[in-house]
RNA sequence: GUGGCUAUAGUGUAAUGGUCAGCACAAGAGGUUGUGGUCCUCUUUGUACGGGUUCGAAUCCCGUUAGCCACCCCA
């Protein structure tokens, strides 16, 4: 009986794990350019915390999340995002009272209850960040150039960013409104699943990707022409400090988040590499969110980037076959008196930073080999014959060169 | 939650219902005293799981699980 992870979760094996050090080390970067500081957060949340946050009558809550109960009988969920947790902690900690302005990152993984397909997984990993404080356009700008400067860095050149604004909690409820009157009368042409959403969330029947559905809304109402006076002005400003920081985008009016608690600048990242999860990165203003939670009336702004989407497009590119050896040190030893005598020299070398390995067993000629599928730029013989002779032998392995050494020289010979 | 496709060594793949489930790569051990890559020899590892049909099942049927893809939804 074999013990394999559950479905929809799965391992990052090396190589490919030196990948994701490789992207996260990046995202730092941009991070620290931006002045962003990370922000760790417990998987485990207290299930309100998303239901308040998420919104109940999102899918995320009614049927994606992991849900339990501990043994006093608090029900807890791992989190589904991460926005909520980054939210809470800010409250929990005062953090607006320390600062007006908090500039957060974090990474990490979230957990859905849902079907697995290409780019879905139950446990995926978001890098995600948050402005909080800033109710100005240039917030949402600067989180966007953010965005665009990670994908940059990654060497991701082939994604789009798409943005829209859904209105404020003052003008949005006017455009539901206008969209409900539009279906009235002919909702019985649209698809089951449609049908649905006019009731739950009529917003969604916008991105429906059934061609009747989408024949039946290309004169629907749309979010723009709702907008109230500060709404179209707060876009306005968004769009022109994008373009003046020559950041590429389209607007899409249809643009629906699925998270409840989105207001005004929404927008995806798009790649059309990825199947039909087609979205790389989401995200948007949440300027109610902080005081829906017991908070002040802080503003907010953000976006998480599917990391294992992320990583798709990453590894695509072809990377080049490096033949240069590592440099790591290999130690062949025959014999439990050669291995004694390395002990100290191997120790040495590590301490200094030098990447060393040992052979645990075998013949010289199976060490050698393994010393060359390892790719070591160097080999130490040591074997009965050097320890009597107080030596060791080093080894080049691309010349294929190698000499003698005093084994009290080792250290200085090798580093 | 729904639908379609799939499941044979670590990986990729063969095998009309009928010998011992074959091949390649990978991995490991050797190739005259203790020296890597190429080459040669040998070795390890498999029909996802549970039922059924049959004289006989990797092969046909049912169930379970998992994977893939799509819907819903989302990063």
């Amino acid at each position: 009986m074999k013990i394999e992870a559950i479905k929809g979760m799965s391992d990052v094996l090396p190589p490919e794990s030196e990948n994701w050090q490789t992207v996260e080390q990046l995202a730092r970067e941009v991070f620290r350019t931006y002045d962003f500081q990370e922000i760790r957060t417990p998987i485990v949340e207290p299930t309100e915390l998303f239901v308040r946050s998420v919104g109940e009558t999102t899918d995320v809550v009614q049927k994606e999340m992991y849900t339990f109960k501990d043994r006093k009988g608090l029900s807890l969920t791992l989190r589904p995002e991460g926005t909520a947790s980054v939210v809470r902690a800010y409250i929990q900690a005062s953090l607006s009272s320390k600062d007006p302005i908090a500039k957060l990152y974090y990474f990490g993984p979230m957990y859905r209850y849902e079907q697995p397909q290409k780019g879905r997984k139950r446990e995926f990993y978001q890098i995600g960040v948050e402005l909080l404080g800033a109710e100005t356009p240039l917030a949402d700008a600067e989180v966007l150039m953010l965005l665009e400067q990670l994908f940059l860095k990654v060497g991701v050149t082939d994604t789009n960013l798409e943005i829209n604004s859904l209105g404020c909690k003052n003008c949005r409820p006017d455009y539901i409104k206008a969209i409900q009157k539009f279906l009235k009368g002919k909702l019985n042409k649209f698809c089951d699943d449609c049908q649905k959403r006019s009731q739950k969330n009529p917003l969604r029947i916008l991105d429906c990707k059934k061609e009747g559905c989408r024949k039946l809304t290309e004169d629907i109402p749309l979010v723009s022409d709702f907008w109230c006076v500060e709404c179209h002005q707060h876009f306005r400003e968004v769009r022109g400090l994008l373009l003046a920081g020559h950041v590429k985008f389209k607007e899409n009016p249809r643009i629906v988040r699925g998270l409840d608690y989105y207001c005004r600048t929404t927008f995806e990242v798009l790649s059309d590499r990825l199947g039909a999860q087609n979205a790389v990165a989401a995200g948007g203003r949440y300027d109610g969110l902080v005081k829906d939670l017991g908070g002040p009336d802080v503003p907010g702004v953000g976006f998480a980037i599917g990391m294992e989407r992320l990583m798709m497009l990453v590894s695509t590119n072809p990377e080049p076959r490096t033949p240069n050896p590592k440099p790591l040190i290999y130690f062949a030893l025959l014999g439990s008196e050669a291995q004694q005598k390395a002990m100290s020299v191997i120790q040495e070398l590590r301490a200094k930073g030098q990447s060393v390995g040992c052979a645990y067993g075998g013949s010289l000629k199976s060490q050698m080999r393994r010393a060359d599928k390892l790719n070591a730029s160097h080999v130490v013989i040591l074997g009965e014959n050097e320890v009597v002779k107080g030596i060791a032998i080093v080894k080049e392995m691309e010349t294929g060169n190698q000499k003698e050494v005093l084994l009290g020289r080792l250290v200085e010979e090798l580093s």
